[in-house]
Formats: structure tokens, C-alpha cells, sequence
DNA sequence: CAGTGGTCTAGACCACGGT
DNA sequence: CCGTGGTCTAGACCACTGG
């Protein structure tokens, strides 16, 4: 059902119908989809419209179209094209495991010059300091503290933080990320991170470091992550294309 | 210039001669592009076909949009740059570093069914086990081992294993590799690793494998790798694409 | 041949940014 | 306020696939 006075583009709404029939599974792979002539009709919109909708949808690669012949449901994706930059929830749900939080704390902090400077905001600008617990299959994986500047998010409550981060900025904020730069290092797990990942004295953790930036001509960085991963239960994954 | 008539569409002949001013620095990053309306009238044609031509750069990652204040050229074209799989030699290079390495064991194994299934061959089959210690500046960075398929990489000897593996896969074996999938995790340092890479008890490293697979229609692995990293002085960095 | 997706037009209204 | 990109319309002609 199309809402055409609805503040979301109709393009997207069309979009989001047949993401959700091919994820349903009411469309399967190599199912033929109306043609854009029918859409049109169907929804009483352009045909334009129904295109840029269609657009999206093979952009995202699941669907195929081939002249003279119509639209079809693309095979499966293989395992997401290459590496990618994912929020640990995404990442999570990737392995098919539940991604859950639990907040330990949200401040704002002003003065951490190194934080300011990673940020590119000044050391009198306030900083969001939110420290989590990540978790997969309500099992604790990780140890997260995101700093992200008060004058690029607005303001934040506990209710933006109960999932990814980047669902909140993408689409309640709309905020949209180009790209991140990570590190990966290996540590021993100090006092924190043992008692809150559950584990022993001289365990080794994975720590990484993410700075995201942002979609715009600046590409002005809007988090800088610091996450301790326990090593026992959680490797990094990628595939890397030459 | 364009060529309304020719079978080249003319959203890809804007698209092009915009491609062509970026690179070659008739545009420069931050600069900002004609508006849709005005290209629109400059070349005589509708904005729409403007939208799809600039669409393709922004597609693209080498300009940005931002409503209300126009087109910009983006600061990099992030596909050259993003997380590419490296040999440890092309990674110390970037990093400005001098790689070498040092030879400590290289033999023909057999019945290693871990391996073998990795490398998708029989159990009976002649696999390559090399040992090395990587250096950069003449320090021990890394403890490697590879294992490869004699049946792909034919006869190897020492000269061939005396700076990058990939080097010699795609010049002298004429192997071109696609992609790679690799892990890493942290883990204490066994004694192996503490005495080729001269680190103490109870330090981490960093594991990382590595699998790589051929550029052709099977995808056979060529090679699996297992390493050891020093975790003090070395991270993995990456910049990954949203 | 009829139907498909690909391209293109000449308009329109909207939300946003900066003056 | 004006100019920007974002969305949308109701048409049109084309090249291609298949019967």
C-alpha cells in the first residue's frame, strides 16, 4: 500500500514493498516482477517514479533486469560483495546471531583534546561519551565507547542507543557515512574490560579503533569508536578483493 | 561537446566529460560543479538527463550532493583507496617501511586434512609449508606460514620466496589472485612466536589467516596463511566504504 | 508483432541552505 | 527571499527479446 501524501518519497515506499516481499519470500529467486507499465498503473504513479524505485532495488543487487524481457529477483547475494563498513549490529546479525546493548553510561564531556582533535571539533565543543556492552545472543562480545560531537547529532536520549548507532544517524538523524577508517590491535584485557566482558586476568581482547565520516563535502567525522572485543568468541571478518 | 545524435545516450557523454575534467585536475576537490538547471540549458537539454549524468558521478563516489547548496567534487575517489587484500611486503611498503624476511623453513607436506580442505585439494596431495619471518626496518614484525598446492604453483625454490609471495603468484607463475577472505583475532604468544619475534611471555599477537583465491571461473584457493603479528608495534589499518 | 526496459522531454512542487 | 537538489508527472521514441 502506497501513501502518496506521505513525507517518505513514494520511489522509497514502492522500494521498501518489494524488499519486503523478497525477504518474505511471497517473491523468490528468478520471479518475474510486473513490468513498469503495470506498476505504474497499479499504483496510479509515473512511470518514472516506478523506475527509480525499480533503480534502487538493482543497485542494492537484488534484483536483475534484462531488456526486452522484464525483471527478476536476483540470486543471493554472495555473502555481502566485499568488505564493508558495518555497525557492530549489522555485523552481528550477519552471523546470524541477535545483536543486543546494555548502556553504561552517557555523558557529555568537553577538554579531551585528543578525542576533539580525532572529532575535528574544538576542545571546548561538547562530545557525547556513551560507553555500551554489546552483545550477541545476550552473551557480552564487546566493550564499546563512542564519542560523537553534540553539534553534528543534536541531541541524544538512551532511546537512540538501544540498537546500531548508524541506524540512528542514517535514519533518524539522516546522517549519512561515506566511509570509516579502523584499526586492529591486540591487548590484554585490562580491569574494565575483564569485568565487564566476563573474562580472567591476562586474557588477550581485540581493540578497535573506527572513525566514521560523513557524506558531505567536508567529510566531517561524526564518530571516533574505541571497542575491546573478546578474542574467545569473536574474529574479525573479511573478504578483500585484490 | 556533445552529440545528441550519436547511440552513445547523452546522459553518459555529460557523465564522461565530467569524469575527464576531475582527472584531469580541470576540476579540483571542493570545487563546485554548474547547477542541474544551468547544465541543463548549456547543453540544451532536459534536467532530468542532467540528473542521471550526475547521478553516475555521485554513484561513483567522486562528487557530492548536498541539497540546498549544490554538487561538489568529492575529495578522493574512494574506489582506488578502500581496504584492497595486500601482501605483507605491499602492506610495510605503504606504511614506509623496508619489508624482508627470513627464511626458516620451507618443505613439501602431505595428510594434513585441516589444510587440505582448506586449499580444496586430497589429503595425498603435495602441499608447500613456508615458514618466514617478516621484517620491516630489519625488525621481526610477523612469524608466517603459508601452505600451497604444489598441483598450482609448480616447482618453487628459495629465490621465489625471498620478497612478496604475491609478487612471484602473479609475475613469475603468471597467477592472478581476485580476492582473499581473511580473520583476525587476538591470542598470548606461544613459544614459537616469542622466540622469532622476541616478545615475552604472556604478550598477545595478533592471528591473522588468510585464504586467497584464483582469478578464474573456479575460484581455487592458492594459498592459505597463517600469521602471527607483534602487537606492539604493528595494527592493521583499513578504510572501509559504507 | 506486442511487450519490455532504456532514454529523454518540459514542465511542476517540495524542503533545504544561505542572504 | 532565491537558488539548490529531491521528487514527480504524463507523455514520447528507441532497441531489444520472444512468439
Amino acid at each position: 500500500m502506497i501513501d502518496k501524501n506521505s513525507r517518505i518519497p513514494i520511489y522509497y515506499q514502492i522500494a521498501e514493498e518489494f524488499r519486503n516481499k523478497i525477504e518474505t519470500g511471497q517473491l523468490e529467486y528468478g520471479d518475474l516482477l510486473p513490468s513498469e507499465r503495470e506498476l505504474a498503473e497499479a499504483y496510479r504513479i509515473s512511470r518514472m517514479t516506478v523506475r527509480q524505485a525499480i533503480n534502487e532495488l538493482k543497485l542494492e543487487g537484488i534484483i536483475v533486469r534484462e531488456k526486452g524481457k522484464g525483471t527478476f529477483v536476483a540470486r543471493r547475494k554472495f555473502e555481502q560483495d566485499l568488505s564493508r563498513l558495518t555497525s557492530f549490529s549489522e555485523d552481528i546479525k550477519q552471523r546470524d546471531w541477535e545483536p543486543s546493548n546494555k548502556l553504561i553510561e552517557i555523558k557529555i564531556i568537553t577538554d579531551d583534546s585528543l578525542v576533539a582533535s580525532i572529532l575535528n571539533v574544538g576542545v571546548k565543543d561538547k562530545v557525547y561519551k556513551i560507553k555500551r556492552i554489546r552483545m550477541a545472543n545476550e552473551e557480552p562480545i564487546a566493550l564499546e565507547t563512542v564519542f560523537t560531537p553534540q553539534k553534528r547529532v543534536g541531541e541524544l536520549n538512551e532511546q537512540d542507543l538501544t540498537g546500531s548507532f548508524y541506524n540512528t544517524l542514517e535514519n533518524k538523524l539522516q546522517l549519512h557515512i561515506a566511509y570509516g577508517e579502523e584499526t586492529i590491535e591486540a591487548a590484554i584485557a585490562n580491569k574494565e574490560e575483564m569485568k565487564y566482558l566476563g573474562i580472567q586476568q591476562g586474557d588477550p581482547v581485540l581493540l578497535m579503533q573506527r572513525t566514521s565520516f560523513l557524506q558531505n563535502e567536508a567529510a566531517l567525522p561524526v564518530e571516533y569508536v574505541k571497542s575491546a572485543y573478546r578474542s574467545d568468541i569473536y574474529k574479525f571478518k573479511m573478504r578483500l578483493k585484490r
